[in-house]
DNA sequence: TTAATATAAGGCACGTTGCCTGAGTTGTCA
DNA sequence: TGACAACTCAGGCAACGTGCCTTATATTAA
């Protein structure tokens, strides 16, 4: 499982939005959510998305009472983490460094965020040893 | 034009990995690398490719004498940036704080690479002002 | 001329994506 | 009981992207 993580469409996305900030939901809810309007069209839409959701790890479902209850199994940091990856082997022969010096050079930061950088570094060589979990 | 930068497949990176390592190349020239074996029908599929990278403004084909001779007009570091944008508005409301964090602790620094990252960021508060192109 | 090479135009099979229909199941209420 | 609503599941469809290929048309060299 999990050889190659399949590629997560815009509106599924959306779906694991939903499901981070508003935590397990029903299909219900989400399409409430998602399409305003929407009528049984749209929640099968919902259902579909939620389905390819689940085979590619990314939600689970839940059978509690007679509906079905979505939480996300992947958190946010790890999308984040799996699409810098991505791009750091796509276009910098699998490193990362060259991504945090561009970031740090456009992410146009105030002399406080500056700061903060400085301090997320000095405050990395303390923790370091407990870190090196990539994901 | 340009309004929404298309997407980028993995096939058409390879050519443009390609054109950034060499630089101006023909269509043979780019066939005979990516495919070492390649035929006609070969060819005709970096053609397409080329096309395709034409049309989403990647590429600029330019006729020298009866053979066209392409350029790459996009940089690696226009599409690592174009890439960093995107995940920061898929994933982190449009901030790139979090990538930018999320890499400093991930990116297995080792104590030599902290104190590059310190220099770094005290090199980025002089050169602050000259900075600010994001795109 | 013939042969080789470059180009252009167009199509094809396959997978993904967003959306939808239809049928069956379960629960509620008159 | 029966009518009705809501939830679920199976399946399909059109549009698009992608990688690949065929055919036809120039252009050049032998």
């Amino acid at each position: 499982m999990s050889l190659k993580p399949k590629n997560i469409s815009e509106t599924e996305l959306a779906l694991l939005r939903l499901l981070w900030k508003s935590g397990p939901s029903t299909i219900r809810e989400l399409t409430d959510q998602l399409y305003p309007a929407g009528s049984h069209s749209e929640y099968a839409t919902v259902q579909s998305l939620l389905d390819r959701l689940e085979a590619k790890n990314c939600v689970r479902r839940e059978k509690q009472g007679r509906v079905n209850v979505f939480t996300a199994t992947i958190s946010r940091t790890e999308l984040v983490s799996r699409r810098l990856r991505e791009t750091a082997d796509a276009l910098c022969d699998g490193s990362m460094a060259p991504l945090l010096s561009h970031l740090v050079r456009v992410s146009d930061p105030t002399p406080e965020e500056a700061e903060a950088l400085e301090r997320l570094v000095k405050r990395l060589s303390r923790e370091r040893s407990t870190l090196g979990e990539g994901g």
